[in-house]
DNA sequence: CCGGATCCGTTTCGATACTG
DNA sequence: CAGTATCGAAACGGATCCGG
């Protein structure tokens, strides 16, 4: 079942960072600006892990650091997060990325390629901007409290 | 932001069961076998219909059924939900289903335009039976107490 | 009957503090 | 740095009640 990914307000956004956003460590994810506690960033990162989704892997030169990385089945996640990210870009107020992002759908299959591409070979420079922002404003929290 | 629909794990099956069954009233959802209370069942109906993505019409022969209905903007998330069938089909244990799943991939555009007549015309005749079973097998709920 | 609203016990979440 | 421990807050689930 994919409600340990979906179904959660959190897992997604893990998700994205890592793919979209070059983010590896534990450290970057707690830091990310969305607040996420760090005992429920522990839960995501394991249950993620249990899924198959993501696969921790410490860093040769430093033992103590842990790099997350996409599996295989975490990065074909990309077209799922591509069109939510065109659904929220065709129905929210318009916006400056918005024309951009618009534009994706007609190269959907060259974008895909490209990020996949871009995990294949652990390129970790920032992807398309309007991708970037699309996402956060798309999947940012909801500031739901104070 | 979207985070009404996704980060929840009933929106996503309401939305589901209104573009792939046919379902229409409260009770159909009551009764689909994945146990939604009422109490949630109601206030997931009213957060997506203030998410603009469903919409309560009562039916004009009888005054007291409602019938809800998805709006443009929720029939406009079947390309995410398509893909998120196939990502789960390409990872699930092979089954049945999966490799009509995966065919699916091919005719991407032309079974969301079906998907779309159908959702224009009111047609509610049962959609593509693996469709319906994936989208089962993929959100289903996770059994998860007794 | 249908579409909820209300009450209440239980589970899960989340913020903060703390630890190896 | 990468997590546990704790504990109050919120969400959930079941049962029951209610208006049309």
């Amino acid at each position: 079942m994919c409600l340990e990914v979906f179904g959660d307000r959190w897992s997604l956004l893990i998700v994205r960072d890592l793919m979209v956003r070059g983010y590896r460590t534990f450290k970057e994810f707690q830091t990310s600006g969305e607040g996420i506690a760090t005992n429920i960033l522990a839960d995501r990162l394991q249950k993620l892990e249990a899924a198959g989704i993501i696969n921790p892997e410490p860093e040769e030169t430093d033992g103590r650091k842990i790099n997350y990385r996409l599996t295989q089945k975490g990065i074909d996640l990309a077209p799922v997060l591509l069109d939510l990210l065109i659904w929220g870009a065709r129905h929210e107020p318009a916006d400056a990325s918005c024309s951009l992002i618009l534009k994706m759908d007609k190269n959907r299959d060259q974008i895909l390629s490209e990020v996949e591409r871009r995990w294949r070979e652990r390129d970790s420079t920032p992807l398309i901007p309007s991708f970037d922002a699309g996402m956060a404003r798309q999947l940012g929290r909801t500031q739901r409290h104070k």
